[in-house]
DNA sequence: GTCTATATCGGGATAGAC
DNA sequence: GTCTATCCCGATATAGAC
């Protein structure tokens, strides 16, 4: 694999183990057991690589996050949580420290904001689409807040998890945070979907 | 005032504006027109700084957390809350850098996970109270998952808000915050309570 | 209690040889 | 592309005079 590859994925591990405010350029190029000038020479400063991370994490979860127009079933929300999950603990560096990054890079900060707006679209699609199936039932003010509260919650849930949780290297807990995030859904279903989601749930969390 | 009580509170003032982590000791002693030795006679580090704030802010939240054993009602909840947001505001440089702060001092970390403990419980012991009072119906997993979500949302509460619509001195929106945890325990109220709520979520956030 | 001056250290980044 | 050596700077912290 080309150095330059090999130091984005370096970087990518150590952010996520460490912080990204406490990864210094000479441990990412220790790790990779290169010298810091080929590390400069690759990537002119440190930015550049938390650029290089946060570009890939902005298609990844925007192409994510690219609902489609069709009915969605209980089950797809189910799996599209997984698959936002998944992403975002991928990038968990990003979340740990979020207020520090965004208030650091000017640009980065832009486009997270956009990227949560869009995932509140998304998940406004979602419950919509929910909703005209008669699954879930809500006013709009319940569904606008719900929206809400679930990308705060899908937003720090690895946060959350970690500060509870981890010491060291810790995995984060998806399936519960899934299963969370099901939770702030279940009051607003039918009867008959609130049974199955508590059937998923157990099956899930087990 | 003595000059050790405004290092302290000058601290906290700057350590909320632009994050702990970006705060150095020379621009303290700056804000408060005092040399950097002066500063260092009081505390010996930065992280006795950091350690005092964070036992005032330990005193204050855990005195908040002694939840008496009488019977709560809506509005005691919304009370209840809105301290704990305003608590958390004055604080909120520990919550900004979060996991940052809690990963360089093992202390802070340990006492913190002490507070988010009881934060549960305190959620816990004001959703049974209304629950046995019938103001409140959920099953005990209900229960479980409404308490995880309401400390989830009061902990990110500020962060989340910071970013979608902090840009420098932004004053974080409390009202908002209590209205966003107010919808999660919303759609398990008795109908009765559940207008009332409404009203009152109106007129505050007005 | 407060100041000035200074030591120390670590991280980011560059120059120039190979 | 890669290395070694080095510079620069900012932040923490200390020494010693006033």
């Amino acid at each position: 694999m080309k150095t330059k590859e090999r130091i984005v994925l370096v970087s990518l591990e150590l952010f996520n183990r460490y912080g990204e405010p406490n990864v210094t350029t000479l441990q990412i190029a220790d790790e990779l057991d290169i010298s810091p000038g080929n590390l400069y020479y690759h990537y002119k400063n440190k930015t550049e690589i938390l650029n290089e991370l946060f570009n890939r994490y902005e298609g990844q979860i925007m192409h994510l996050l690219d609902v489609p127009d069709i009915e969605i079933s209980l089950e797809d929300h189910w799996l599209f949580l997984h698959l936002i999950f998944e992403c975002i603990s991928e990038y968990q560096f990003l979340y740990k420290d979020l207020v520090n990054i965004l208030q650091r890079y000017e640009k980065i900060r832009t486009k997270f904001k956009k990227i949560l707006q869009k995932k509140i679209e998304a998940s406004h699609k979602i419950c919509s689409s929910l909703r005209s199936q008669s699954i879930l039932i809500a006013t709009d003010d319940e569904l606008d807040s719900l929206c809400q509260n679930i990308v705060l919650t899908a937003t720090y849930w690895s946060s959350f998890d970690i500060i509870r949780n981890g010491s060291g290297e810790h995995q984060i807990d998806l399936a519960r945070g899934i299963h969370q995030v099901m939770s702030l859904v279940a009051p607003f279903l039918r009867e008959e979907e609130r049974q199955d989601l508590l059937t998923m749930s157990r099956e899930y969390l087990s």
